[in-house]
DNA sequence: TCTGGGGTCCTAGGACCC
DNA sequence: TCTGGGGTCCTAGGACCC
């Protein structure tokens, strides 16, 4: 039979910080952005599990988390050092199995074919061991026909376990877990959920299918076929291009002044034209995003007819799209919280036309 | 009381084309 | 003077993920 293992690592950006901080090891730590002295508008990335029952959580607001400061060890994020370990792991799982993808910095998954079930539980301890022993980090490992699924089930698994299940149980897996815990289902769906009387995975199986439709449009297809087990015949995904690419910064104080917030997207698109140059990407629509300080949000973009690659191109168009945002009247003198910068429509350069263009 | 920064995918309306 | 049915592309907003 085949199967997906799925791999998810546990409190990944502070497991990558005890590698180099072994003396935190087993304590009560965070990564966190920088909390300004209690005035940091950032939040709490990871939290380790010692810390979780504290109260310290994942998205949890820099500003609460300062009030018990002296409980926990305090980090400050390293993106590229986290990105360079999750790396690592990825090639290690590549050479593993070839078809090894990676869904996000700390999640992988890849097929196997075993002749017995036993050896879903074998591969995934497996697995497992030879990334703690590897890189020192700690792992949760799902197994089970669907992707989908093995996701869920690494969640089960955490932390550090492993959790198979095989193809006959599926359904009865999933039945009574909450409709939230299905990878897509967000807050907002799981509302519409509540509404139509489905909080279990179960009951998604009761609900007359046209009043799902109607409660979460084209998802009721999917979450029926979940609960019901029936596993989709999906190809194996692809490795794909990144199809955008964004900076943002968040200010320490709402910014009002045309001036300031002209300076600000400049150098959010000279960070990303950098960026754009290191990965030899053209990019051919620009849009500006603007979170006000009611954290209402705007965005506007704006194509050009041809891919294009200069960063003071790319500055002047987010500054013209800004401007307009800025002096639209749906801005009710609000000040600005959050900008952002993204293109698309990402190309590839060919090396011949970079030194030409 | 407060809520980051990096992404993907879906929907919907309007312009435009045949 | 009024007009179908098919399609693509652009733009804006929003849900969701880690």
């Amino acid at each position: 039979m085949r199967l997906i293992v799925y791999v998810d690592m546990d409190a990944f950006y502070l497991s990558c910080e005890l590698t180099r901080h072994p003396e935190l090891v087993k304590t009560p730590a965070i990564v966190a952005h920088d909390p300004k002295e209690g005035k940091g508008r950032g939040v709490v990335l990871t939290a380790s599990y010692e810390a979780r029952p504290m109260g310290f959580h994942s998205a949890m607001p820099v500003k609460e988390a300062w009030r018990q400061k002296d409980k926990v060890a305090w980090l400050m994020p390293d993106f590229p050092f986290y990105e360079a370990t999750s790396g690592k792991v990825m090639a290690y799982l590549k050479s593993r199995c070839s078809l090894a993808r990676a869904l996000s910095i700390d999640e992988a998954a890849y097929p196997i074919e075993i002749a017995e079930l036993k050896d879903a539980e074998i591969e995934g301890r497996a697995v497992q061991r030879e990334i703690r022993e590897r890189f020192s980090l700690p792992s949760s490992i799902g197994v089970s026909p669907s992707l989908a699924v093995s996701k869920v089930a690494s969640d089960k698994a955490k932390p550090g376990g492993v959790v198979v299940v095989a193809p006959k149980d599926v359904s009865s897996f999933l039945a009574v877990l909450p409709v939230r815990a299905l990878p897509g289902v967000g807050p907002v769906t799981e509302g519409a959920l509540k509404r139509v009387g489905a909080e279990k995975v179960e009951d998604l199986k009761r609900v007359p299918f046209p009043k799902l439709v109607r409660a979460v449009g084209s998802m009721a297809g999917s979450l029926v076929a979940l609960a019901e087990g029936r596993l989709s015949d999906e190809e194996w995904p692809e490795e794909l291009p990144p199809k955008s690419m964004g900076a943002m910064v968040t200010f320490d104080e709402d910014l009002d002044d045309e001036e300031s917030l002209m300076k600000g997207v400049a150098s959010l698109g000279e960070s990303l034209g950098r960026s754009l140059e290191g990965k030899g990407s053209l990019y051919r629509t620009v849009t500006v995003r603007v979170r006000w300080g009611d954290l209402s949000a705007v965005q506007r973009s704006q194509s050009f007819p041809h891919p294009t690659c200069e960063t003071d191109v790319l500055v002047k168009l987010a500054q013209k799209i800004l401007r307009g945002i800025l002096s639209s009247p749906g801005r009710n003198s609000r000040g600005v919280r959050t900008l952002g910068l993204t293109v698309q429509g990402l190309h590839p350069q060919d090396p011949a036309q970079r030194t030409l263009l």
